[in-house]
DNA sequence: TTCCGTGCAAACAATTTGCAATAGA
DNA sequence: TCTATTGCAAATTGTTTGCACGGAA
C-alpha cells in the first residue's frame, strides 16, 4: 500500500519540518491510488472511503502544502474546479470544447513551441498547470466551419 | 463613438433575432473602448462609468450571449476570474508564475504546435481561450533551478 | 510541553438563477 | 401587443479563513 511515491512524499514533508499526520498520509494515499484529474471534491470522496472523518478544509490545506513542497500540483482543465495529480505524472491535456473529452499528450509534444518561445521571448513554459482548448478529431470533422462551435457550453 | 466593430456586434445581435437594448450596447461600447483582459467586474466598472444603473447579472448574461454569437470571448489567465475581449482581437497570453506578468504573443507562434497536434491527434486548437504558465525571461534567469518556484502563489 | 495541524462554521469571490416587472420590435 | 430582457435578491460552487481544541515531536 505504501508505494514508493507515497514514501517520497512523506519524506518531503518530514524534511520540510512538517508533521506527518493521519490526514496528510490519507491524502497522499488517495492521490496515489486514484488516477489523476481528480477535483478536490473527488479526492475528498477517495479520502473518505478510508477515513470518513477528515475535513474538507483540511484536504484543501493539505493540497496547498503539497503544492508548496512540489508533492502534487493542480491543473485547470476547461472550466470547473482545479484537478490534482502527484508531481511525478507530467503530461498535458487537450480539452474538446464540443464534447468535453480530455486527451492526454506527452510533454515532448510541446518541444517545438517551447524552443520557439524561449528563442522569441525567453519565456520558459512549465510542464504542467495548463490545458489547451479546441476540438477533438471527431468534433472538428463534424463542424469544419465553426471554429467556436460549442464554445458557450465549455468555455 | 460607434466604431466599426461596435456596429458589427450590433448587427450580429440583430441577425440572430436578439433585441438591441441600451444595456447590450453599453457592454459592447465598454469592451470597445477598453483594452482587453477585462474581468467582468472591471468591465462592469467601465459600463457603469456611462450607465450606472446596469445590473451586474445583466452584464454576465450579455457576455454569455456575446460568446454564443462570437462577438466576444473570455480567456483564463493564471488564476482568478475570466477575462473578456472582443472577438477580433486574437492573441495569446503567457503568464509568469513568479511575477504575474502577462506577455502577449501572436497567434502564429502556435503554428508549429498546431500542425503537430493536428498531425498526431487530429485535435484542432482554438486561437483563444487558454493561456500558458511558466516563467518570464527575468524570473527564469533569477531562479534557473526551480522549475516550480512561485507556483503556490500563482497556480 | 510546544506549537503545528485540525474541525467547525462562517466568510468569500465569481457567477448563476427564479421570478415578477419592463421595454424592444 | 407580445415576449425577450432586465432587476433584484437569493442560491450555487469552489475555496479560504478565524479561532479554539487536540495531537505530533
Amino acid at each position: 500500500m505504501a508505494t514508493e511515491r507515497v514514501e517520497e512524499a512523506i519524506e518531503a514533508i518530514r524534511l520540510s519540518g512538517g508533521r506527518i499526520t493521519v490526514d496528510r498520509r490519507a491524502v497522499i494515499e488517495a492521490l496515489d491510488r486514484s488516477d489523476d484529474h481528480l477535483t478536490a471534491e473527488q479526492l475528498a470522496d477517495a479520502v473518505w472511503a478510508q477515513h470518513p472523518d477528515i475535513n474538507l478544509a483540511t484536504i484543501y490545506r493539505t493540497l496547498e502544502l503539497f503544492e508548496r513542497l512540489d508533492i502534487a500540483f493542480h491543473v485547470h482543465i476547461g472550466h470547473g474546479p482545479s484537478r490534482w495529480h502527484l508531481a511525478d505524472d507530467v503530461h498535458h491535456h487537450l480539452v474538446c470544447e464540443v464534447c468535453d473529452k480530455v486527451i492526454e499528450i506527452p510533454d515532448s509534444t510541446f518541444d517545438p513551441l517551447r524552443v520557439r518561445l524561449e528563442t522569441d521571448t525567453g519565456f520558459v513554459i512549465d510542464p504542467h498547470h495548463f490545458s489547451l482548448s479546441g476540438r477533438c478529431a471527431e468534433c472538428a470533422a463534424a463542424t469544419p466551419d465553426a471554429p467556436n462551435a460549442g464554445e458557450a457550453s465549455q468555455g
